[in-house]
DNA sequence: ATAATAAAAGACAAATTTATCTTTTATTTT
DNA sequence: AAAATAAAAGATAAATTTGTCTTTTATTAT
């Protein structure tokens, strides 16, 4: 297993992409967003309507129309993407998937996992949505299979 | 999403169960492990089967049967049981999925997971199937929901 | 106003994961 | 040898994730 689900893979380089797109002053359309991340169109439009109406990215219809990220957004933490598509699986909850696991009753892994999970947590959180728009604009990062 | 797919958790919470019952000197019956374990019977069954089929438990048929886990495997690290079961995306691979991720060509999240991927390797690899056996059987641990 | 553009929404469909039940095979006990 | 036990194997099905295509709605430019 990989640990973001494909969704969130989609996600997570649709918003890098968006992110850096703005940056350059232009929104920038679902084909475009689809070749320059090497993800299938129709799926990632739902990923991207999804995250639109939660209010993670903007978009427009119509001619001259497509995806941005506002300044506000573009801010964020990619944890808040992360928890918005895959939620907080990866940061909270037991990783052998016991409800009842807590510090009172933990599951063998429940100490081992809480820096694990911390350090998860603590990277996504200080990572922000347009942190790497330069890098991409250079060519320095890749997003494409 | 979970960190382990739940194959990977009933895998995990069955092996720690097997071997501790095997630590009493008792070998354990499909049935006994699900209850043990609160999980599907025969979805388990099926994971068992698997796991056995390459060498990381034991199992015998018939009265008196069941599963075990033998001396030399339970001192194997988790992370082999991890590996069997989810594969080992989650040690290795790029965290956004593309294929070309590499030193020489990373994705934005190249670096920053570096250490994460490590961490978890390195955990699930110093710890033993056998590592839990006395707590599990004090009842200090749990594997029930 | 009309046509063109582009996202939103809706309806399916394939693939994978998770789960259940039945039949077969191996082993032990009687 | 026969009966009982328990895992292995096989077949199927539900649920979820991933992916595709069509229709509708909103916006812009002509």
């Amino acid at each position: 297993m990989a640990i973001f689900s494909k969704t969130c893979e989609y996600a997570i380089r649709a918003v890098f992409f968006i992110a850096s797109s703005t940056d350059k002053g232009q929104r920038v359309g679902i084909k475009d967003i689809a070749a320059g991340i090497d993800s299938p169109e129709f799926f990632l439009a739902k990923i991207l309507q999804d995250l639109s109406r939660k209010g993670l990215i903007g978009s427009i219809k119509g001619p001259n129309g497509g995806f941005y990220i506002g300044e506000a957004e573009s801010k964020r933490p990619l944890s808040d993407i992360v928890e918005a598509v895959d939620g907080n699986g990866l940061f909270k909850g037991c990783a052998l998937g016991l409800k009842q696991c807590s510090e009172i009753n933990p599951c063998p892994l429940h100490e081992e996992f809480k820096e694990i999970r911390s350090k998860i947590y603590q990277m996504l959180n200080q990572t922000t949505i347009n942190n790497f728009n330069e890098e991409l604009m250079n060519g320095i990062l890749s997003l494409k299979k």
